[in-house]
DNA sequence: CTAACTGTACTAGTTAGTTTAATACAGTTT
DNA sequence: AAACTGTATTAAACTAACTAGTACAGTTAG
């Protein structure tokens, strides 16, 4: 299941599609795998069905999730969505080490703080 | 001089209050150093002055400027700000390196690309 | 002192985005 | 037919961002 925060400024609907998408991306949902129906999980959220429709929509729309009508909203096959992914926060990745570069963090620093405890 | 994007989701305060903060913590601009005037910079950048007045508002909150009452506003010794600001963004640099990981981008495949050119 | 600059505060109105609400339609399943 | 599914539409409420106008307070140059 997922969560949402009302602390959270972001709006419920990309919560909820933040959500889902990490878990498809990840893996954690496998290709195929039913998700709840939009009337069940806005249900469950307490929010409005329009909201949870919107984050499927665009979870559809960037290739997450397949929905059809009348059967319900599934796992799609996420290899190219995934690699799409994978693009955008490399880009954030590059943005963020050149911001915390100029704050005089070196590139040693980084290296060692992603190879988690290896040196 | 900044640069504002109406394409930028991001409010307009926020892509003043940011770009000064960058430009600030990365020496670009010097302690002491004074800002156009809250009346000019919104001319400059044709918006409100009430904008740029919460822009500069925030970067005083954050210790990057300091606003006197008739004279202007000036850039501060920000060490404490850079330090709090460094934090900031290894934070985000840790929750990002999570989620390419969960994405199957190897820690060795991220450390290359914080190294630069150098292996 | 006056004029022209500076930051700061306040109120009001507009606009855009988010969310809710209610309703309706279309396809699937039992 | 009934009960589920996604989808579409319209209206309203609410909030944040932005604009507009005005006013006040401190500084500086004449």
């Amino acid at each position: 299941m997922i969560h949402i925060s009302y602390q959270d400024p972001r709006p419920i609907y990309e919560q909820v599609r933040d959500a889902y998408r990490q878990q498809i991306l990840a893996g954690v949902l496998a290709p195929g795998e039913q998700l709840p129906s939009v009337r069940e999980l806005s249900s469950r959220l307490a929010v409005n069905p329009n909201t949870i429709q919107r984050a499927y929509r665009e979870l559809e729309q960037e290739g997450c999730i397949s929905s059809v009508r009348g059967k319900g909203s599934f796992v799609a096959d996420v290899s190219g969505a995934a690699e799409a992914r994978r693009r955008e926060l490399l880009e954030q990745f590059d943005q963020l080490v050149q911001e915390l570069e100029s704050l005089g963090v070196t590139s040693e620093e980084l290296g060692q703080r992603v190879g988690g405890g290896e040196g």
